[in-house]
DNA sequence: CATGAATGAGAATTCATTCAT
DNA sequence: CATGAATGAATTCTCATTCAT
């Protein structure tokens, strides 16, 4: 027993130097993007030695892949905290666009070069990693389909290509938040949401015509 | 005449080189990303020395920058070249939506890379190229505002933000090509346009609920 | 106390890096020029890997400025050094003289490459390490100035442009080495060095003749 | 003899063009250093396209060395010119250093180029062409010889290693120009050969004292 | 375990030289 | 002869990775 709680207090341990170092990496991201990241910075911002880093991750591209991992996961569990709270679709939906936004404020700066810079799903298409970070963003986009599914399940949202709309609505927020990086636009941040929520919601056709037959 | 023969020869031959070299760019970054992008391997692809690249281009930065705005501009002229033939505002967006899941599957691993990768506006905030990277993407937006503002003055549309539906609707498309990139769905393109467009007019909501109230 | 030892060793080694560095540096030039001197020979000369040069300078422009002002301060200091155990101005003159020619011969080969190939004074005029290489240069002179002063202040040697005259005395001890270096002469160095000391000190004019006037 | 007119004709164009791209050579260097002078410069300065070069000279050194031989030349010519025209030893050593200086200051970006970075006697001791140039230096150095030597003759110079004092005197000069391309002064030219005329006949010694003794 | 000096492969860039037109 | 586009060897510098302490 004592070694067992020996041994869980070490993985303890590794466990937080591992997440220093990953945070440590999101920051030097954020102010140097991916090109100025490397790993003698992070080493410095964590401030360990260069060669510690190496004694978590076996290479640069191992560290940098846990870092966007957890940058997304980390996204993904505040976004569904937050929209676990809602109870029906529609407030769910837009918890989910606000939590984005505001996350990504947030976190701007590391956002901001994920988002923009974001060489993490092309990183390499035979990278066995990339997977990994593909799931996560489609488990994302599947948590956003549940959502509506429920919607229409209930009623309130039309028969629809569900997966379509989820993936539409999640680049259209991503686009949202680049808009709002790159300083295009200074509306507050529930008027962005509330924006893209009626759009989502309502189309951009006008209601008395009914133009739903050229389309299918 | 001679003389102005003469030089407009050499202009084109230098014109041709230019194209050969950028072509070769985009090659060789579809092939191994933008990290992996040297100008030896650019070089090798387009048959010619090293040395040779720099006649044309006065380092590595202006000719990734220039491959990836020659991209962007081709791809924006095509498309715009294509929807003009249609008439009304909403064969505009059709036809929009269909060139650009096309054409994007046409150049798929030039634009794989460059939608996924894309490290181009966030290269640097104060790089004189990246603005002008941002006026073609920029300028391609306001493009598809037309579209739709046209639409709100025939009374097709219905009155709304009409530059935030532009985003959104340009990221939807290009999320879309990112599922189709990613492998995701086989769907055809004319389908994916279809499904698009139908969320882009219609939205997600039920239309005998009305459920305006609570978004704005 | 450990850690203030510790820290000493450290700064030791690292001074004594240098040291090494510049060292091969100065052989390097020796034997290539400063055209032929290459960062690489300068590690291979050094017996390391060329990026340990760039832990220790940050270019080769710092590199080879740092070694040359090595040269010129360890030749100055000698000189200074010799000339501090003479009493009187001309003791101390004739010591400067053949302490000159004596260090040159010695490090004969970095002195030849640096007053033949001397560009260090014309690396660029606005990069700042050029002004320090002047200082020492100037400083150089000043020190003959002195002792030039002191002898007119002693009455030994007559009221003049001691500026001038050290300045002129300075290169003339350069010319000196110069044919030396060319293997124009094989004189003994005290014989240089009397007859530099002799034309110093007595002119050229035959003494009865009292040819001042055409002069000023 | 049509034939030989023809080659003469041809010939003096070949000079012609010889003598175009040295002085664009001497151009480039004073404006660029040698460092910075490149084939591709030279020809630009000279109007003609850069492989016309070859066409005159072997390869860079050659053009370079014979720039400077010629940029040598035409100082010492200029030199024995102006003092051909004195008559004693004397005035001819004052005009010699006037007239040095003048050229200097008149050619100044050259000549600063050349004696501050003067690589032209190191180039490469195992090169051919720099044995021409020692000799046009050490001719340079015999004249001056000569003029001493006469005064020596004629009994206004007292005897002495002639040659020693013509290198001294030929390195007070360089000094001289040096300070005063550096800026180090400000004295008009005539005030500055004056000065060393002057230090080259009395020497420092105050006649009074007859401090010979010592030296020797 | 932690360190950080050392390594050296690799990348960008320059420029003397050649050669087809 | 003249040209200047093309070449590629050579050079500077960076940085991921290793390993002796």
């Amino acid at each position: 027993m004592t070694k067992s709680s020996a041994t869980r207090k070490e993985d303890v341990l590794r466990e937080f130097r591992i997440r220093e170092i990953l945070d440590a990496t999101c920051r030097v991201v954020a102010r140097n993007g991916f090109q100025g990241a490397t790993v003698e910075r992070v080493a410095e911002e964590a401030e360990i030695a260069k060669g510690t880093v190496y004694l978590y991750f076996q290479n640069k591209d191992e560290l940098f892949t846990a870092a966007v991992e957890q940058g997304i996961q980390s996204f993904t569990s505040q976004v569904r905290e937050q929209v676990a709270e809602a109870l029906t679709p529609i407030e769910k939906l837009q918890r989910l666009i606000e939590v984005s936004l505001e996350l990504s404020d947030t976190h701007r700066d590391f956002f901001k070069t994920l988002l923009l810079e974001r060489n993490f799903l092309a990183a390499s298409p035979n990278h066995p990693e990339a997977a990994h970070m593909l799931d996560l963003y489609l488990a994302h986009i599947r948590f956003m389909e549940e959502i509506i599914q429920d919607g229409v399940r209930v009623g309130i949202f039309r028969a629809h290509n569900v997966e379509a709309s989820a993936f539409a609505l999640n680049e259209a927020i991503r686009g949202c938040f680049q808009q709002r990086a790159l300083g295009l636009t200074a509306r507050p941040v529930t008027e962005d949401a509330s924006i893209l929520l009626d759009l989502f919601f309502n189309g951009v056709l006008n209601q008395h015509q009914n133009h739903k037959e050229p389309v299918s």
